[in-house]
This record gives C-alpha cells, structure tokens and sequence, in this order.
DNA sequence: TAATAACTCGAACGTTCGTTTTATTATATT
DNA sequence: AATATAATAAAACGAACGTTCGAGTTATTA
C-alpha cells in the first residue's frame, strides 16, 4: 500500500470496519458510536475523519463503488471480445455477490433497495454508478454483436436488464433463502440469456455455404 | 368493513401508515415517535396497541404478506390452467410493485435486503414466506407442464428463480432508476421466459403428421 | 344507568443518536 | 531539537430512540 500518512491510515481501517458494518445494517443502520467501540476510538476522534454523518456514508459508498469497478468491471474491460468480456463479467460479478468474507452480501444491492426513495446526494451518486454498471453490460453486448458473435438487432438495453436482474436474484437466494444452489442457477439463467442472444431471428434469411 | 372495536379500528389506521413508512425507510427506519406525529396520536398511546417494537415490525409485516397473498397470488389460483396462472401472477404482480400510492416500493422486496443479514423471528417469516412465493410459482409451472403447456422436464425451480428475477430488477429499475420503460422491458423478459420454457429439447423426436 | 373494561395521554426513564467544544497527545515540518 | 500541524480524547449538547407508569377519559357491557 502507497505511504500515507498517519491519519490517512487509521482513516482507511476505519473505512473498511465501516463497510461491513453497512453492508449488514444499511447505510444508515451504520452509526458512529458503534463504528467507534469496533475500532477501538473514541466517537469524537472517529468522527473527525469525516465531519458529517453523511459524509461517512459517502465515503462508504465511494470506496465500494470504487472497488466493485477494480474487481468486476476492469478485468471483464480487459478482454477483447464481446462475448468474453461478459462471461467474465458476470464470472466476477457472481464471485463478488457471493463473497461471505465481509458479511452482508452486496452493499450496492442493498444500497438500492434502502436509497430508493430517499432523495439526496447518496442516492444520486448510487444511481449514477447504477446507470453506469448497466451501460457497461449494454456496451459489452453492443461489442458482441458488432463481432457477430451475438444477434444483429439484439435489443441491448433489454439484454443488461436481463443480465442484471440474474444478480439479484442470485444475492436473494443467497442471502435470504441460503439457497446453495443459487450461483448454479445463476449461470444456467445466464447460459440461457446469451444463447438466446446468439440464434438469429427467424426472420432472417440463412445463407449457409 | 366488518365491525370492530374502537381500538382495532385505530389499531388499522395505524397499521396503514406504519406501511407506507416502513416502505419508504425500511422496517428499522420505521420509528414510534414519528409514526405518533403522523398519526396525530401519543407516542405511549400509539404504542400501547403493539408492545414493542419489534411486534409493531410483525404486524407490518403480516399485513403486507397477507395483502400480497390476496392480491397477487390469489387472484392467479383462480385460473383454471397453469399457463393463465402463471400470466396472471406475473400481471399482478408488476402491477403491486408498480404501485405509486403508497410511496416506497414493494416492500417485501425491500425487507429482503434489509433483514437478510440480521437473524430473527422478522427474518424468519419473511424467509418463509417468500419460499411459499417460489413455491407458488413453482407449482403453476409444474401444473403448465402436466397440461402440456410447458415442456416436458423443465426445471421449475430454475423457471421460479428466473420469474423472481425480473420482478427484483423491475423493483430496481423503477425505484432507482426511474425507468419508464421498466414494465415493458419486464414483460419483454417474461414473454421470453414463457417461450423457452413452452419449446421442446431439440432431443426430443418431434411426429410431424 | 352503573360498572367495568378498553383506550389514550403526559411525563419521565435510561440510552443512543450525531455533533460541538475544549484540551492533550502524537506526528511532520523546518 | 523546536515548532507547527494533525490526530485523538473526554465531556457535554439537545434531540430522538423505545419503553414504563399512573392517571384520566372514552367505550362497551351488564
């Protein structure tokens, strides 16, 4: 890790005691003089880090958001086919839904159930990265259909609500029902939504040979 | 309304607005103090009626599952083939997750993400009864396969996985997105979800006349 | 109508909430 | 090593939390 200084440091475990702590109690279920017995400080001493309730739960939410596109988003952006690159973002996306070492599933998920109908900036920057997080799924299909690996006219805004709508699923059945058998139903389903992405409409004159 | 006792009556009203609070700020977010203002009663008045806490969250939740019971899936154990069931079920469905009036979304799907990391009777019946959810969906579709209206060894409980799936995103899109095209997108993903469920294994020996 | 039960209130309980103020210690800079 | 700055703590703030209590009021029942 880059050399930082003292506060800095402190700041960052604070920060990460901070996330799983709001990935199990929401974003406002985290509370300062909780996250301050954890972390061994005094509230007022944690509290100067931030200066505002909100701006700790910002600073949560920025640093998941900051995450999640290190390790689902980036290494799917490294390959170089279309049809790649989504396997490997859901592959990513799947593991990351599905990690038990920090407790409480994903933060981003439950974040957009908890914010949805409460107006403010932590709302706003969610949907931001919502709306991103469905334009890269949307951008990586377009680019499979360019190669001609998925269908030409393939609706590509349906095919990331689609694909999107198999994450949640995965981290409800998960999370709530325990259900062990989730992450394989989640690749079936996904199985299916790129095979139907693939056969062309029947429309579609065939040329073969 | 049938009769009932003044206290059951006011016991009601509460209940009502209790809902449409904890479908906004979850069922956490859902404090006795601000529930007495808006209900223009006495903090200890309006607790009187429910004890604590915690069976003023059950009765919540109770009313809400039992509402949903009526009338989502209800109305869908009506129809008298599993293929109308499941179209109903899915109708009604968008339609209570679509639901403006009473701000805040579905809530159900909201508990999902909140309580799913926090143990305890709240936890329980919800786990409960959104097992019975899938369960439901589940037996209609076995139904549309003993009627030959789905296909022969379909996977039910990967077809309700998937059912359930596009709910949640359409929850998602809605709530946090604001997504007009939302409903449309959910039933583009249900149609298709019907289509491959009804088409037989291309190893299956078709008689053509 | 009288007796009894059900309902509602106001006040206070101890805790915890987020935040501010004031002071002290530890770290960086010169 | 001296100085300036950053980091932490302790104590206290008003507000809100869930809850208890006792007294008063309103309904229901006899």
């Amino acid at each position: 890790m880059a050399i930082m200084t003292k506060g800095a440091e402190t700041k960052a475990t604070i920060l990460e005691q901070a996330i799983s702590m709001a990935s199990v109690y929401g974003l406002e279920g985290l509370t300062i003089g909780q996250l301050a017995k954890e972390t061994r400080m005094s509230k007022s001493g944690l509290f100067g880090h931030f200066g505002s309730k909100e701006a700790l739960q910002f600073s949560v939410l920025d640093a998941v958001i900051k995450n999640f596109a290190l390790l689902v988003m980036e290494p799917a952006r490294k390959e170089l086919t279309g049809n790649t690159q989504l396997e490997i973002l859901f592959a990513k996306w799947t593991q990351w839904i599905s990690i038990d070492q920090r407790a409480g599933g994903c933060l981003l998920i439950a974040a957009s159930t908890e914010l949805d109908d409460r107006p403010g900036e932590l709302r706003e920057y969610l949907a931001k990265q919502q709306i991103e997080w469905l334009d890269c799924i949307r951008r990586m299909a377009q680019k499979a259909v360019s190669q001609d690996s998925l269908k030409i006219g393939l609706d590509t805004r349906q095919f990331a609500f689609e694909f999107h709508s198999i994450g949640l699923s995965l981290n409800f059945s998960l999370r709530l029902l325990n259900d062990q058998k989730a992450p394989e139903r989640a690749y079936t389903a996904f199985s299916k939504l790129m095979q139907n992405a693939k056969s062309q409409p029947t429309t579609i004159t065939r040329y073969n040979n």
